[in-house]
DNA sequence: CAGCATCCAGCTTGATACTG
DNA sequence: CAGTATCAAGCTGGATGCTG
């Protein structure tokens, strides 16, 4: 038996995510983690500062965000410029790799986010037959 | 002041991603989260009951896998069917719901997997000029 | 087999303070 | 402004043991 299955529509990489020591699966965290992705999706818009995209990514501390800049550029997929100007100022872009994973994470958190409805719907469908779990 | 710029492609939803308290930001997590996506990714093949999933997605323990389903489930995105036999059997499967959402991740995911060689790359370039670092 | 309850280490996160 | 350093606290997640 050949089990030649597929999970994704096409399938023939180095690179396994499934797999718990795949290098891929650490960059899927960056990209999707708790800040990466909106840090991301914010910088898709166009370059952004470093307060600015603090702003604009509701809830994220100095440190989180910073952390996160830091992973996403070495991964390549935001560049920063830092000019040596006083006061200090540093913008932060996507690079071409990083719009290209950005704008399918879009895709994805549009498609999420056009399903609320029908998850909330599933919540309380869920709630009610499930007493007290709120997860 | 009405900033009302566009992030994404389109964007006139009652959901926004961006915003702290958005119930979609809990939704996206439980989706782009740890064991989240590897478990739609797994469940995308097909049907699968507990252990063969656990077995699927290389690292998750039971517990986490426990409760990554049950918030899967109660978002709508994957069906629990629990057969009343001994021993117990309890398939799981994707949702219609859970099939749109999990083609857009599958599509990230496999984004990222095909970037990989440039990530890495960028990572060796990153690491040289700073020394020290591997976040 | 399919889970839940508990315990606990440690990593993540957020405040706060400080630097260039 | 653009961060770094430090610290406390809380949550994550793994191991273990138990149930139906």
């Amino acid at each position: 038996m050949d089990n030649t299955e597929e999970r994704a529509p096409e399938r023939d990489l180095p690179y396994d995510v499934f797999a718990k020591a795949c290098p891929s699966r650490r960059t899927l965290e960056h990209v999707t983690g708790r800040w990466g992705g909106l840090t991301l999706g914010a910088l898709y818009e166009g370059s952004l500062r470093f307060n600015e995209l603090r702003r604009r990514v509701d809830g994220v501390s100095e440190k989180m965000l910073s952390q996160t800049l830091q992973a996403l550029e070495r991964d390549g997929l935001v560049h920063r410029e830092a000019r040596p100007t006083n006061p200090p100022r540093v913008d932060y872009e996507l690079t071409a790799l990083g719009r290209e994973v950005t704008e399918r994470l879009l895709t994805l958190i549009h498609c999420v986010e056009s399903s609320m409805d029908d998850v909330l719907a599933a919540r309380r469908r869920y709630d009610e037959r499930q007493p007290g779990v709120t997860a």
